[in-house]
DNA sequence: TATGTCACG
DNA sequence: GACGTACGTGACATAG
């Protein structure tokens, strides 16, 4: 017998397909081929939160077949005026049906009739055994079958997912029974169906109210009036017609009965491999973790992970095997173990090693919860494993190598061989992919989810350190990583060396940036606490000041820093004008509309001084100071090597690529970056690189001259475009020429010039057309680049870095324009990027025999030095003539130096 | 966790 | 004709 106190589902696919294929959040999702698969996505992710939240017993999924069906027999244009499907969303079609029965759910695509008409068929059935039956669907048709026993549920509509008898009523303004009637009248303008000429769901409602049913309103159609009266008794031949296409067929003959649609067990291989295909990672996941063992079973013996091989070093005898396997080994896999992910404070806790051959083995040093079998001396195994550690000739592959040569660092080993690092070989593949951490990788590349840190240690504040860890757990966990580290790195590097222009980036560029940011890391910057601190002071008693100044003025207290309660303050109770809405259709109050603002009125002139005060004391004079570490007295960053599409680094915990220097009163947070005693800040910066990028990569002629020539650049742009001589250039024609130059590094449209020089579009863009006619050599190169980049799917740095532009082909026009923006810029931010990690490298290796100079610092176009002031004069001079010195652009390439007791004097 | 805002190159 | 638009990041506060 059934449950009956679930509901007997039916799901209406087809309308659902078309509904998450226009999705414009779905619409962004491709797997690494290409394929879209937003629809998939949308039409299973509804099937599984309808699972659970009925948990039904019987249920089934519905989809139109291919083909004519008996509609067409009966109006030849029946659904004439359809385009037809788009072959991306064809495509997803197959995907669907074979999830759909992987997971166990009846599907049904029956020839002939429509999907409604199976629907309302099985509906029928269920109704007449007294089932409750849930029809889940996007099509307003449907309320045609609503009754008592039968309900809607569109599960796309956030705020009134279910249409039940009543809904229906209030929805449409006559009853389920009446529907039929409704739709005749009104007509399907996307189904090609006729109705009455102008007559919209009020009319129709109307009538319908006032006689009943359609054949009520056909027998009263001469008594109404007017133009509409006389388009329904024009109609009146053919509204049979339209009352019997819009009939969804109960009848249709089939082979299942309602009881015979139960559902069946997924098949959890069948899953994995389709969605490892659709790359649903999280799903894969879920899947992998439920059917483990029987996944396993299926997998293909050559990649699989087989944890039972690992090995758990203990004994002096294993450890020994161990040293003379790697010693041997040309390659080998290492991950340390820590207690933190935090690199100045963790301690070694363990490593582990995993050879070319699959062997893997985890060496425990420092597990000490209680219970703790006895392990090897930790001082005594990394004194015997030094040589081999740093040693050149045996090379290793890691995840992140960065991490485990910081955590060596400070056991005075320097990690050496730093050969391959798989983060790094993911992300010189394709630096779009947006993660390239293990897990990601693993699952994307091995179809393999690894144990996940927290499923050892748990989560929260309760999750254990790596050293409370038992063995048992520990072991496997470690081991896996080598074990995974070296499959992913013989996997991405066949891959990556079949590319030059990637691999010479990956080889001459970041893999030996890795030891060198490292260092960077180390050596930290020194700040100045106390001089933030009471910088903090100053800041808070100014917001005071304006806080109370603001409540006057709003006539309230309200929070400063809350954008939603100012929007309620300016814009309803003040009543000042919208000038700019948020994405999400709100009153914006963002800078600009403010800045508007303030010349008319007092309040947002405070807000503005509010708001960059607060920002000032929030993110740098009150957290810089808690970040300085205890032992060292220094703040120290994080490098991250694969986040930034371009090639760029970023920096976190703290960002020291994002101290303030815009403004007074934020630069001088800058005054606390400061050298020890004894030495002082250098800071050297490459004069306009992306622009010397741009004159080398376009070879225009009148570019080329002006650096040659030694001109300001923004100087030469403005006598150009504003047709004046050189020396009479204005301080304003000045500051647009440069916007200007910013603007064609950006991928310039008139838009954004116009706003970002506070003039009309039509100004900006003969300024424009008028750069373009004085540079054509810009113009003929930003065409190229763009015709590439469609041509490839990518383009490329001066040094062969790839930026794949999926969205390059897009349909949307605003995705595609971004990426040809995006197109433009790549080539120049990277390149600088290419460039000044060169420098970099360079300069690191004649800080090699420079004990007293220090790099501290990179901000993509600039490097900080701590110098001891005897070596002052070698460094003012060395360093510029290193960064100067790594390309050989048709144009110079300068690095300016400046020197001073603190970082903002060196400027 | 998402959103809005703002700090930098 | 309307739409919505400069490129790349990270951190913070607020609010759900």
């Amino acid at each position: 017998m059934s449950k009956q106190q679930t509901p007997f589902i039916l799901v209406d696919g087809s309308s659902y397909l078309f509904r998450a294929y226009h999705v414009p959040q779905l619409q962004r999702m491709t797997n690494s081929e290409g394929m879209m698969t937003g629809a998939v996505f949308g039409v299973i992710n509804m099937l599984k939160s309808l699972i659970k939240e009925y948990d039904p017993s019987h249920m089934a999924v519905i989809f139109d077949a291919k083909g004519k069906t008996f509609r067409n027999d009966l109006y030849p244009e029946y659904k004439a005026n359809r385009p037809p499907m788009p072959e991306d969303l064809r495509q997803q079609i197959k995907p669907i049906h074979e999830i759909v029965k992987a997971m166990g759910l009846p599907l049904l695509v029956i020839e002939g009739v429509e999907a409604d008409d199976v629907i309302g068929t099985l509906a029928k059935q269920a109704c007449a055994e007294g089932r409750e039956t849930l029809i889940s669907t996007g099509d307003k048709d449907m309320a045609q079958l609503v009754s008592q026993h039968v309900t809607l549920i569109n599960t796309m509509d956030k705020n009134n997912p279910i249409t039940d008898y009543d809904r229906v009523i209030e929805k449409f303004g006559v009853k389920p029974e009446q529907i039929i009637d409704y739709l005749a009248l009104v007509g399907d303008k996307v189904d090609n169906i006729p109705g009455v000429n102008k007559c919209g769901p009020k009319t129709a409602v109307k009538w319908l109210n006032e006689y009943g049913s359609l054949e009520g309103v056909m027998e009263n159609a001469d008594k109404v009036g007017g133009k509409i009266g006389e388009n329904l008794r024009e109609a009146l031949p053919q509204l049979p017609l339209s009352y019997e296409l819009a009939t969804i067929k109960l009848d249709c003959d089939l082979e299942y009965k309602p009881e015979d649609l139960t559902l069946n067990e997924p098949d959890l291989v069948e899953l994995k491999e389709l969605y490892g295909e659709m790359e649903f990672r999280r799903w894969l996941t879920e899947v992998l973790k439920e059917g483990g063992e029987e996944i396993s079973e299926e997998e293909d013996q050559e990649s699989a992970i087989d944890r039972s091989k690992y090995e758990t070093i203990l004994e002096q005898k294993d450890f020994d095997k161990w040293m003379e396997k790697l010693g041997k080994a040309d390659l080998f896999a290492f991950d340390t173990e820590t207690t933190s992910l935090n690199y100045m404070e963790a301690q070694l806790v363990g490593m582990s090693f995993a050879l070319e051959n699959g062997e893997a083995a985890y060496l425990p040093l420092a597990h000490s919860y209680m219970g703790a079998p006895k392990q090897l001396d930790r001082d005594e195994v990394l004194k015997t494993m030094k040589p081999l550690l740093e040693s050149d000739e045996v090379k290793k592959v890691g995840q992140n190598l960065k991490y485990d040569m910081s955590v060596l660092a400070r056991y005075d080993i320097k990690l050496g061989g730093v050969e391959y690092d798989t983060m790094l070989e993911s992300y010189c593949l394709n630096s779009v992919a947006s993660r390239h951490d293990m897990d990601s990788l693993a699952l994307k590349h091995l179809n393999h989810a690894n144990i996940k840190f927290e499923e050892i240690a748990g989560k929260g504040k309760n999750q254990l350190t790596f050293d409370q860890i038992e063995l048992e757990k520990a072991a496997p966990y470690a081991a896996e990583d080598a074990d995974i580290t070296m499959k992913l790195h013989q996997k991405l590097w066949d891959e990556l060396k079949k590319e030059e222009g990637p691999t010479q980036v990956f080889q001459h560029i970041e893999m030996p940036l890795v030891p060198i940011l490292s260092k960077v890391e180390r050596n930290g910057v020194l700040v100045d606490g106390k001089l933030l601190l009471d910088k903090s002071q100053q800041f808070e008693k100014r917001l005071k000041e304006i806080e109370s100044e603001a409540f006057d003025l709003a006539g309230k207290e309200f929070n400063l820093g809350s954008p939603k309660q100012l929007q309620a303050i300016l814009f309803e109770e003040l009543e000042l004008p919208v000038i700019k809405k948020t994405p999400k259709g709100q009153p914006s109050t963002a800078e600009e509309v403010l800045q508007e603002l303030a010349l008319d009125y007092p309040l947002p002139k405070m807000i503005l001084e509010h708001r960059s005060l607060s920002k000032l004391k929030s993110t740098y004079t009150d957290k810089l100071p808690q970040m300085i570490n205890p032992e060292t007295k220094r703040v120290h960053t994080s490098y991250h090597q694969a986040i930034a599409a371009t090639g760029r680094l970023s920096s976190t915990e703290p960002n020291l690529q994002n101290i303030p220097i815009r403004s007074a009163e934020g630069r001088s947070i800058r005054t606390a970056f400061i050298a020890s005693e004894g030495c002082k800040i250098m800071a050297a910066d490459y004069s306009q690189i992306e622009l010397r990028i741009m004159a080398h990569l376009s070879q225009d002629k009148g570019l080329l001259k002006a650096f040659e020539e030694g001109l300001d650049v923004h100087a030469a742009t403005a006598a150009e475009v504003f047709d004046v001589a050189l020396e009479e250039v204005s301080d304003n024609q000045r500051r647009d020429a440069k916007a200007i130059n910013f603007g064609l590094i950006y991928g310039m449209s008139a838009f954004g010039l116009a706003k970002q020089i506070g003039t009309d579009r039509n100004t900006a863009q003969d300024y424009i057309n008028t750069y373009f006619a004085r540079y054509p050599g810009v113009e003929a190169y930003m065409d190229n680049t763009r015709e590439k980049a469609a041509d490839k799917g990518y383009v490329e740095t001066l040094y062969g870095r790839r930026l794949y532009l999926p969205e390059i082909h897009s349909k949307n026009g605003m995705r595609r324009k971004a990426a040809e923006r995006t197109a433009i810029n790549a080539p120049m931010q990277g390149s600088a990027a290419d460039i000044i990690k060169l420098a970099m490298i360079e300069v690191d290796q004649w800080l090699q025999d420079q004990p007293g100079i220090k790099m501290i610092m990179q901000v993509h176009d600039e490097l900080v030095f701590e110098v001891e002031e005897k070596y002052l004069d070698e460094a003012k001079e060395k360093v510029p003539e290193l960064m100067a010195g790594v390309a050989e652009l048709s144009v110079p390439l300068i690095a300016e130096v400046g020197v001073g007791d603190n970082w903002e004097e060196a400027h």
